[in-house]
DNA sequence: AAGAAAACTGGACCCCGGTCCGTTTAGGGT
DNA sequence: ACCCTAAACGGACCGGGGTCCAGTTTTCTT
């Protein structure tokens, strides 16, 4: 009884675990079924709450973004909404999953020297740039999409993220804890700090990734 | 009217800051008077809300300190709780200010390696330890009391501490960007990032405080 | 084609964090 | 001892996130 507002944030809300093929959606990359086998009217309604949920960001910024308003946007019951994105989080990572696929086909299987074929160290640093980049310009959904603290390092797109940086630190240093390494370097470019450094501090952009350059250098060992 | 919650996130929420006396708390250690000037009443209650919420964390996790019931508890009024602590992080905080300085003054002024007198490096791992260890002591009062996303930086405790880091690193480290590199090291201690690390992933204090020591010598360029 | 099972829907409902404001009280001045 | 004012109090109130379930719609089965 104590423990519904806990359990709800770990557990899924209803019995029956809306979208549950929704995760892997960001791991498979080539296909671009934004909908896996829903019912018809589901995914109708599906397209109309994520139209409506943009519309609401563009009017009113991401903090207008109400459940509700959405719903009613949307001409749907709140329940709905609900159902298919679990929660508020929910919704807004979907509506972020567009770019977000595109980033990550990016530098899974683009061009160098965010894609395969530049040396690992330089993939680093062209990835820090570009996320740097990419949070610029959209930071406040990015803002709205972070997920409470519970979860914040549980969230799909992080995982991608995470594993493709171990993959870049165990080519460039071998014999080190490439996984504490990767939390190291996406705790720098955690939109949160990245929002805070920029708009609250007033840090430059360019700093910023003058930092960044210089911390791969540092923890990958290649002094410049 | 919109932004009414953002509003409440940045501004006290009352005309006039309930204990605008609190921060600068965290900041002169030497003293512990504990209630700066408060009214006798106000005293009494502000005891009586913290030792009800002590009691409600033990009883029933931090996740059963409702606001409500910790007024209720106190025999008190919901407002006055949040006259008092202005938000629920706001009486987290406080519960946790206790142990906060009692670790402010072990590494501004107390024994090396973790106080001054230690060579700068060696009191960043000592303070990556302490931290690591206080952590995984308190860890559920300090998820409990984590800031909503848009404070993560703004808490009075963070910035002494980000004040420290940033002091050992200009020694370590004179011609680097000690501001980004201290968030980085911060980063790697931040208690949610334990809490996904230990018991999520399972791995052992151990390992994070061996990842804490390599990230010191990296950044530092200290290889051993 | 028809019936049954599964999935979806919508909105009433609950809980909690946070706000407001009319009332009470402490405690310094006279 | 008394008054006066600033401060503190408390609980009604609000809005939003999240849940539930009775009823509806779709899809599968035969």
């Amino acid at each position: 009884m104590l423990y519904a507002g806990f359990m709800s944030a770990v557990l899924p809300p209803f019995p029956s675990p809306q979208e549950p093929l929704r995760q892997p959606e960001l791991l498979q990359l080539g296909t671009e079924q934004d909908e896996p086998c829903l019912r018809a009217d589901a995914a109708r309604n599906r397209a109309r709450l994520l139209e409506a949920a943009a519309r609401l960001v563009a009017e009113h910024g991401a903090a207008g973004v109400t459940m509700e308003a959405v719903a009613a946007a949307a001409k749907v019951g709140k329940g709905t909404v609900f159902r298919r994105f679990g929660d508020r989080t929910g919704l807004l990572m979907a509506l972020m999953d567009h770019s977000e696929r595109k980033f990550q086909a990016a530098f899974l299987s683009g061009p160098p020297p965010l894609g395969p074929g530049a040396p690992p160290v330089e993939r680093l640093r062209a990835f820090g740039r570009a996320t740097l980049c990419r949070s610029a310009e959209q930071l406040d959904l990015q803002l709205a999409a972070e997920p409470s603290a519970d979860r914040r390092f549980t969230a799909a797109p992080r995982n991608v993220v995470r594993a493709h940086l171990v993959l870049l630190l165990r080519q460039a240093v071998p014999d080190a804890d490439c996984e504490l390494l990767a939390h190291t370097l996406m705790g720098y470019l955690d939109p949160v700090l990245i929002h805070h450094l920029t708009r609250q501090c007033g840090m430059s952009v360019e700093r910023l990734e003058a930092g960044w350059l210089d911390l791969v250098a540092r923890v990958t060992g290649t002094r410049s």
